[in-house]
DNA sequence: GAGCAAAGTTTCATGCTCTGAAAGCAGGTG
DNA sequence: CACCTGCTTTCAGAGCATGAAACTTTGCTC
């Protein structure tokens, strides 16, 4: 799926496509959140949709996929989000910039946020795979920071650990939001933990 | 499994329990290694291991779960060690004691760790699996540092994060680690990465 | 030791997941 | 219109995982 191009300017096929897997994803969405993930099988979905079941695995690997689709596409847009960060930033700053801007995107979309968030910890057989895909994520921002303070500053493995406590804090701030219901801005959790970790985490 | 109560004390039926799940962890994670994942049946290595399919799933809900045994234990072990980390050290700094002790433990293995390290690497989709062990471990940790610090200063995320930010920078210095292959301590980059976590992430 | 109860293993049956192949259908193109 | 491409469907099949019932081993008791 490329970021360019509006849905209008695709063919009558490429239209029917996202629509199909939108109809799969929001499928497995909503009867996983009614039903449970065990009680709910493929075919179900592809029932849903009004497709055959072999047609879901055209689209997703896996039953689990499906509920997963959202964090895929921040695999390529969060490190060149972070490319073009303001370059007087440090590596650290640039990443919570770049999360920042991811949280405010999933406040836009809050109510469906939060119906994954509660049907991942009604299920936790989903949570590795939520965190697997977070897993190409930090390789992909690993690279990303790398590229941004230079080969000779980037051995020593300090892109790694950034993107991985950078990931972790976000994650931690992602939960707390879920569970203060809209009270709190994700963003101000978010800078909450980032102010920490930039203060080398002292106690509260 | 207890930590107290040796192999010797046990009667004829626990002693052949043991054996057979660690034949079949073992074969597990040889037949994984050498074919791949896909590569290997649970026949196979029920086979291997010369009982029914069936039986193990006795053993192991699933496959994958044959092939990352050793996380299990230490979900409740860290814990423990950390509420019995000296009482003037910072949660940081206990945590630190308590993963340190993990790297060491698993440097006399490093044969196996590494291996199984290797079998993650060449096929992901156990990453999952071994990160969902891990969240469970980051739940137990934030508790223990929540009772360390006491309940006042618990609130506000901090024991959350801090696991989670801790687990994250020993994950990145045990890949590291695994990379070169024994020629740095793991211990070494394991201090290396709290250094930096307790200076803020400063830039290199 | 003989017998008994508990526990473990095996076999059998079953449902679901996922993949490959071949045939059919619709969209886009000359 | 005719054709080609690509998606969907149907069909077949391997593997994963679970439940139930029969069988075997183990450990205990008398």
């Amino acid at each position: 799926m490329d970021s360019v191009g509006s849905v209008e300017e695709l063919g009558r096929r490429d239209r029917k496509k996202l629509e199909t897997r939108a109809a799969l994803a929001e499928a497995a969405l909503r009867l996983v959140a009614e039903r449970g993930l065990a009680g709910v099988t493929v075919e179900d979905i592809a029932e849903a949709a009004d497709v055959s079941s072999r047609t879901f695995f055209n689209y997703f690997p896996s039953k689990e996929d499906a509920l997963l689709v959202a964090p895929a596409d921040v695999e390529t847009a969060w490190p060149k989000s972070l490319a073009s960060a303001p370059a007087g930033l440090t590596a650290l700053q640039a990443l919570r910039l770049v999360l920042r801007g991811q949280a405010e995107c999933m406040e836009q979309r809050a109510e469906e946020v939060r119906l994954r968030i509660k049907v991942i910890e009604e299920n936790p057989s989903l949570l590795p795979r939520l965190v697997s895909g977070g897993f190409a994520n930090e390789r992909a921002l690993a690279a990303a920071v790398a590229e941004r303070i230079g080969p000779e500053r980037a051995a020593g493995g300090y892109p790694e650990l950034l993107s991985a406590v950078g990931l972790a804090a976000f994650r931690v701030a992602m939960l707390r939001w879920s569970r203060t219901k809209g009270s709190v801005p994700m963003t101000d959790l978010l800078d909450d933990a980032f102010d920490r970790l930039a203060a080398g985490l002292p106690e509260p």
